[in-house]
DNA sequence: GCTGGATCAAACAT
DNA sequence: CATGTTTGATCCAG
């Protein structure tokens, strides 16, 4: 274990393409197997070449050598990724207005929610008074509005304020189930809440870091940019789930989605209620007049709650005082009552879970746990004395295991790996203590081992002559760490990419980390990704994507989880080592993931954006035939969870970064990570036919 | 349309 | 760190 390996001993491809299955109905999209222990992809053109566009090619299964990328016609498979939706408009011109305004939520929300629920999947009003769910058809789409946005400003500082208008629409009172969303319906509802989430978390973090500005660091208490963040979203039409309200379950919303914010549920239409627990279609805009609840928040708030997991005894609310004691009766109106004409009428509630975690300061974060039946309701004297309502729920079969668990059961695998999974451990670190937290190596489905036999690789090596090109001196002298306008908060724009705790504010083409020849202490908040892991991660063995890596850990949004490390191959080295038939990565043809995250100008056309110098393309590959770490095993989505940054700190070689990878999204534990690999994504489709 | 009350927040002070 | 305090935003009922 640990020694090199000859290459031609390294038995790259151990799987028969057949095994390879690709899951072609998982609401989290394609992740598929792409990485180095699975199926090798071979591109047909030069490697150094401008990735072609993904729709012109598509995978051809071959013999012994498994895949081929080969080229084709463009009309062959249309891709989801830059293809609008063919049933949202007919006119070519329409089409291109829409494809410009892709990243417009709100438009494209209502227009694609009204159009492909009426085409794919079933919407069903849900009508208490007939005691019966009726289908009826979705009512036409209204015309949509075309606004004339704020004037442009040309000072970021008034960015935010500009942000809101003073335009304010209610919620709906047209109670809906959506149910039979097909695999692209569900892709497009998934893709749409992520990047909701993306614009709420980029806007949250922008609050913060400018009133920390305005402020001075660590003065005066903390803006609230959770409460901001959806405060502008709502003045912008931004939240979804707002035009219908939803029994059930939300399209794009998954068990085991987690939230860092109350107020992120109210956005994503999970939850309607900042602070109540009982989210309703209240009385005065129900049909039949009776209150309906659609989702709780269990939190941990009512003294008589009992939780246990697949049932729960729920209390209702009211009777509380200021500090939450117990101090009359509950009535059995608002959430009560709805709790109970839900039951009445057999509709389901979504439950989530309030929990304390570790990495929050305080406050919690919510778990979507799934859809539960109300089977009793009666009134009781609580424990302080009063009478309270009860709700005996119970958690409808067949859905996938709850979030909720799934976090208790990491917990445990964090502290007590071995008493919560006995066996399958085939090390404890697979780093051999190189990484500053371990890494597991898990396999429970069958004898592979072969991660054991690799070294691994903690630091990426570089050509020597990387450290030449005008490294010399270049660095700041802030000795008690960095602050606004230093000499490397100006490398980077003027602004630091990182926020104070480390999370990605937003992408850029490069990130200059303080490194060697700064004076500034290994505490700078300009020092994210050179410090390695955060989180501890986990590569198993699963039956769709071969080997792929988790997290044991709740994983933030725009939080750095890990390097992508290999040996550094010139152009000319690379030739030589491609005809060994040695595995190197190009990472050019990476998806630049990082122009979303955190881009709002594309959604506010008055966010001014910075200007960033333009970088050369990466004109090298990586070898990672011998020497390699975790990231090696993450697997390809076409809509991926983690994205790739470049990051410069211990040289200030532009043509040679760092590929670091960071979070797209909050990734709650035990969920597989996926990078977009640039690969062409019909080859998902194909294969499946294939086989 | 306005207003006030209720509400299983979130951040901070103690 | 558990508990209290402060500052909140939304929704709904009247």
């Amino acid at each position: 274990m640990g020694s090199l390996v000859p290459f031609q001993d390294l038995n790259l491809c151990p799987e028969p393409p057949q095994t390879a299955t690709i899951p072609t109905s998982s609401a989290t999209g394609a992740t598929t197997a792409f990485n180095f222990l699975t199926p090798k992809i071979e591109p047909k053109q030069e490697p150094f070449d401008e990735p072609t566009p993904t729709p012109t090619q598509t995978v051809h299964q071959q013999e012994n050598f498994l895949f081929s990328v080969s080229n084709s016609t463009p009309d062959s498979i249309p891709n989801p990724e830059t293809t609008p939706p063919s049933n949202v408009s007919s006119s070519a011109d329409d089409q291109n207005a829409l494809y410009s305004d892709y990243f417009r939520i709100s438009e494209l929300f209502r227009s694609a929610f009204a159009k492909r629920l009426q085409k794919y999947g079933d919407v069903e009003v849900v009508d208490p008074d007939s005691r019966a769910i009726v289908p009826v058809p979705v009512p036409e789409q209204s015309q949509l509005t075309s606004e004339t946005g704020p004037t442009e400003s040309s000072n970021p500082e008034r960015a935010l304020s500009v942000f809101v208008s003073r335009k304010k629409a209610g919620r709906s009172n047209e109670l809906v189930r959506v149910t039979n969303l097909g695999f692209e319906d569900q892709r497009h509802f998934r893709d749409l809440v992520r990047r909701t989430r993306m614009i709420y978390d980029a806007l949250r973090i922008l609050v913060i870091s400018e009133e920390e500005k305005r402020t001075g660091p660590g003065r005066g208490r903390r803006a609230r940019g959770d409460l901001k963040a959806a405060e502008v979203m709502r003045d912008r039409e931004l939240w979804l789930n707002r035009d219908k309200r939803i029994v059930g379950a939300l399209p794009g919303i998954e068990i085991g989605d987690v939230f860092f914010f109350r107020m992120e549920l109210c956005v994503v239409g999970l939850h309607g209620q900042v602070q109540a627990g009982i989210d309703t279609l209240p009385a005065s805009q129900s049909t039949s007049g009776e209150p309906i609840a659609t989702s709780i928040i269990i939190s941990g708030g009512y003294e008589d709650d009992e939780d246990s997991g697949d049932s729960i005894i729920y209390t209702g609310q009211g009777g509380q005082d200021k500090f939450g004691k117990q101090c009359m009766h509950q009535k059995l109106e608002g959430g009560n009552l709805a709790l109970e004409r839900s039951m009445h009428y057999g509709i389901e509630v979504r439950v989530i879970r309030g929990l304390k975690y570790e990495n929050k300061v305080s406050g919690k974060v919510y778990v979507y746990d799934g859809l539960y039946k109300i089977l009793d309701c009666w009134f009781d004297v609580g424990k302080s004395g009063f009478g309270v309502y009860k709700f005996r729920l119970s958690r409808i079969e067949g859905q996938p295991e709850m979030g909720s668990s799934i976090m208790r059961f990491a917990e445990s695998l964090r502290t007590r790996p071995l008493s919560a999974r006995p066996t399958g451990y085939l090390t404890l670190d697979i780093s051999m203590k190189k990484e500053r937290l371990p890494i597991f190596l898990y396999n429970d489905i069958d004898s592979d081992h072969d991660p054991m036999y690799y070294d691994y690789l903690v630091n990426t090596v570089f050509p020597l002559n990387a450290f030449g090109h005008g490294s010399n001196g270049t660095g700041c002298e802030c000795v008690s760490g960095c602050t606004e306008g230093c000499f490397c908060a100006m490398k980077n724009g003027g602004d630091f990419a990182y926020d104070c705790s480390g999370i990605l504010l937003r992408g850029k083409p490069v990130i200059f980390e303080c490194g060697n020849f700064c004076q500034c202490p290994p505490t700078c908040r300009n020092r994210v990704a050179q410090h390695g892991l955060r989180n501890r991660l986990e590569i198993f063995r699963s039956m769709e994507t071969g080997w792929g890596v988790r997290s044991l850990d709740l994983i933030q949004a725009g939080a750095f989880i890990c390097e992508y490390t290999g040996v550094v191959l010139t152009r000319d080295q690379a030739e030589v080592f491609k005809m060994n038939g040695d595995t190197l990565i190009y990472p050019n043809r990476f998806s630049e993931r990082w122009s979303e995250w955190g881009d709002l100008s594309r959604i506010f056309p008055e966010y001014v954006c910075p200007s960033y110098p333009s970088i050369p393309p990466l004109d090298f590959a990586m070898d990672v035939s011998r020497l390699r770490n975790v990231a090696c095993y993450i697997s390809h989505s076409s809509s991926p969870n983690v994205l790739v940054q470049c990051v410069l700190y211990d040289h200030n070689n532009l043509m040679f970064p760092h590929l670091m990878l960071f979070a797209m999204e909050s990734i709650p534990p035990l969920r597989e990570l996926s990078i977009d690999y640039g690969v062409a994504d019909e080859w998902t489709g194909k294969l499946s036919i294939c086989n």
